[in-house]
DNA sequence: TTGATATGCAAGCCGTCACTTGCCTATATT
DNA sequence: AATATAGGCAAGTGACGGCTTGCATATCAA
């Protein structure tokens, strides 16, 4: 299990996450591709793989598998947890 | 510079800033006494030392010297740009 | 069935991070 | 002035994270 810090914690899984954002539903080598040729990323197909399965364990990623394809969807449930941790928070008078 | 993300990746420095969002101005001894009284974290003097470095390169802290202390003061604002990352993003239909 | 496509597993390398240790500076106290 | 208090600087160590490489598995097409 990898907590949402550690996970954001990574300008490549970050970008992953826009992309998923503005298109849900992509597969590895789409992902791969997108980070390629829009933002200079190129890292080989494990890494993207292994930053994925990160994002997924955070639960910021959730996939659905069908055939020999594998769609990934994020989830921004997680975040939330992010600023109410420090926003809803009871202040203690010095 | 520190990026928001990793300063928030080390469960210690977002036990610092639970403190501080609680009760602000508070020195460097007085920090280090409430890790270890409250949550068992024994670290020395220069680990919590060097967080707050982190903490403040990232603009989660701010600090003000008075004579020989240094007061700590939680600055939520950084926060902001976290989750507005991604949930401010116009889709891109399939 | 044969080959191509899409992904998974695991070991190894290398850089970075958290922490400690030792020494130093500055301010306050007596 | 001498001592104590509050903090800073820098080098060293151990562990973890990101990436690669090589091989393996599963699904689809011809």
């Amino acid at each position: 299990m990898v907590d949402v810090f550690r996970a954001l914690d990574d300008e490549t899984r970050r970008t992953i996450l826009d992309e998923l954002s503005m298109r849900d539903g992509q597969t590895l080598f789409e992902i791969c591709s997108l980070l390629t040729m829009r933002h200079g990323l190129s890292h080989s197909r494990q890494a993207i793989s292994q930053h994925l399965g990160v994002l997924e364990s955070a639960g910021l990623v959730e996939t659905e598998r069908r055939g020999r394809s594998k769609f990934h969807y994020f989830n921004p449930e997680p975040l939330a947890a992010i600023t109410t941790r420090w926003t809803t928070r009871k202040r203690t008078e010095q």
